[in-house]
DNA sequence: ATGACGTGAGTATCACGA
């Protein structure tokens, strides 16, 4: 089963790009971020067209997430019930009957020192917790999206002022390492232990896609259920900066794994 | 560099992104 991610940064003018990267990549599963739009304004007949169920949870102008499946979505769940917020950035699933998905678009932080930056780690501080508690359950577990966080020197160009700024700060960073030692593992990177300038987003601005002056900040987590037991497996994994080159592109590149269900005797 | 782009709301310009 492949299961990707992708911020698009609004789903009504990116459509016709990401039908087209559909059709070349057939994802099983397709958990879109920033989708700007509200549930009733969301394009579901397009995406049914190409054999997929929607599950949307919109707001007005901002954030938004959505899942979209060949297969069953079942127990929904929208944001995290032990974190009062009244911005549409979670969306959680289980597919097929066997794996549970949660899609999360992370507050963006702006900067150091700022409200929006305390809401980010208030926001990932409780996230903590509600993933603790859905690590209890029984399925293989992945969550993927938009982190807004680069977790390692590594996972930022080289130019970039990495101590004081957003994507980069320690609290920032902090936050994450604090979400793996759950006992999750940050697929992209056990897949690419050394790779450097492997980036999911780049700024719009300067042409920083061309000089390759990004950051990677989009990740997919999995449990050691989902990563690799007798039961489950990822078997592969990428970020596919291609649709980055189209016109009017997302500033951010879609993610994906490819999880195996082992047929047991 | 308090910049650059891009999107939505709304129809001039601002909020927001990261």
């Amino acid at each position: 089963m492949k299961v990707a991610f992708w911020n698009v940064n609004s789903v009504r003018p990116r459509l016709p790009q990401v039908l087209e990267w559909i059709k070349e990549e057939q994802p099983d599963v397709l958990c879109l971020q920033e989708i700007k739009c509200q549930e009733h304004e969301f394009p579901t007949e397009p995406f049914e067209e190409e054999g997929f169920q929607c599950a949307v949870f919109g707001q007005k102008s901002y954030n938004g997430v959505a899942i979209l499946s060949k297969y069953a979505i079942e127990d929904i769940q929208k944001n995290n019930p032990y974190f009062q917020d009244d911005q549409s950035r979670i969306l959680e699933c289980v597919i097929d009957g066997w794996l549970r998905v949660v899609n999360v678009y992370v507050p963006n932080g702006q900067a150091v020192g700022t409200e929006k930056m305390d809401y980010k780690l208030d926001f990932l501080k409780s996230f903590k917790e509600y993933i603790k508690s859905r690590m209890k359950l029984e399925n293989p577990l992945i969550i993927g999206g938009d982190f807004n966080v680069a977790p390692t020197p590594q996972d930022a160009h080289k130019s970039a002022q990495q101590d004081k700024d957003v994507l980069c700060s320690p609290q920032e960073r902090k936050a994450f390492r604090e979400l793996l030692h759950l006992g999750l593992l940050d697929t992209i990177r056990e897949f690419n232990i050394q790779a450097k300038d492997l980036f999911s987003w780049w700024d719009y601005r300067s042409g920083s896609f061309q000089s390759n002056k990004g950051f990677r900040i989009d990740h997919i987590l999995a449990s050691a259920m989902a990563f690799n037991s007798p039961e489950y497996k990822i078997i592969n994994c990428g970020i596919e900066s291609s649709p980055r080159s189209n016109e009017r592109p997302s500033d951010h590149a879609p993610i994906w794994v490819k999880i195996e269900k082992i047929n047991k005797i």
